[in-house]
DNA sequence: AACTATTAATAACC
DNA sequence: TGGTTATTAATAGTT
């Protein structure tokens, strides 16, 4: 957004990916601070540069240990003991309270917790599940649909292999019963998936002759 | 930025902040992907909203942030030793380790991470996710049950005491006409979840006569 | 959920 | 880095 428009791609130029970085690191951490306070959020905006520098941004009302650390050290100060221990123990403080969150959201996703929710959140939790089931039979089906696609691969190549090697040596055994053979060792290597095809309404597609 | 611009400070209603929150954490995670792609930097947000749930992007695995996050934070210590400040950071450290666990689980269980996942893993993902939805949807009707019992028996009640007071002052008033406007009155204290009784196939066990 | 008039962010340049 | 500005992008208010 600005005197031309880039594509969202890794930007090659070291200097200008330098540039970028810092022109949008304080975009972004400036937008996390105004979500916060707009929407009574709490944000953690973490980012490590390619130089593997960290930044970091939290609306939390403890403050970051390393904005301290890095006020500290800017100020050519030395810590004493008991001011780390303070550091370190607000840390703990922050960390723990989100964990809190974290548990309690755990435990309500997991479905271990339900007591204490209204039928309005039990109904966003079942419409959550909805969608997650949907994810995961389309991911079911996609990684069967694969299978099924090498398989028939596989089978079309070995049947053209023995077709190569029936004109070559065994032109008086007999074709069909080969190829029936062949067939039920094809099965046998069908993984245990192919049997759920029925389930997920898809069907190997392969036309033996 | 919009139809006109707004002050940064805690949106009062509570509609308006649940629709700005919903659009400026789009764009926040936007800006967060855009920056991580376009100068190869780790970016993580987290986002807890004033209703407790948890919204979160992270450019990489959570572990590698973590990991680097737990060597700047070793490399500080070094810096500074003291056995106060260790203990707190030995907690942090723990809490952090149990964050880490929790995060990853988090991710699997909303299924953002189906990636990697076997169909032997994926068909156990989705037992478990409908024998979840089975619990919710009991739990659901258990509530609008029991919601319409105590319906059933504020009814009872408020009818009996409208009959005791017709018998003493006002005879001479049309019970049916009374019952009437009470009934009428009784389906707008009804609450929301009422309307719920076809889709979860309950009906509201109430014999007015 | 869309739309759109505005404001805000920022890419290129210095 | 820090400032300027022409553009694009985000979004507040509206429907």
């Amino acid at each position: 957004m600005a005197r031309g428009k880039i594509a969202i791609r890794r930007i090659e130029n070291p200097a200008s990916r330098q540039v970028t970085f810092s022109k949008r690191k304080s975009g972004l951490i400036k937008k996390a601070k105004e979500l916060a306070i707009l929407c009574d959020a709490e944000v953690l905006v973490t980012i490590f540069s390619s130089t593997g520098r960290l930044y970091e941004y939290s609306s939390s009302s403890m403050k970051s240990i390393f904005d301290r650390y890095n006020e500290e050290k800017e100020h050519h100060q030395l810590l004493t003991p008991s001011s780390e221990a303070r550091l370190w123990q607000t840390e703990a403080e922050r960390l723990r309270q989100q964990m809190d969150h974290l548990q309690e959201n755990y435990r309500r996703l997991k479905g271990e917790e339900l007591s204490g929710m209204r039928i309005s959140d039990l109904d966003a939790l079942e419409n959550q599940l909805e969608m997650r089931l949907k994810n995961i039979r389309t991911k079911k089906r996609a990684l069967i649909h694969h299978e099924n696609i090498e398989l028939s691969k596989k089978i079309t190549l070995v049947q053209h292999e023995n077709r190569q090697l029936l004109k070559k040596g065994y032109g008086a055994i007999d074709i069909r019963k080969e190829e029936g053979s062949f067939s039920g060792q094809a099965n046998s290597c069908v993984p245990v998936h192919v049997n759920r095809s029925e389930e997920d309404e898809i069907r190997l597609g392969l036309q033996l002759q």
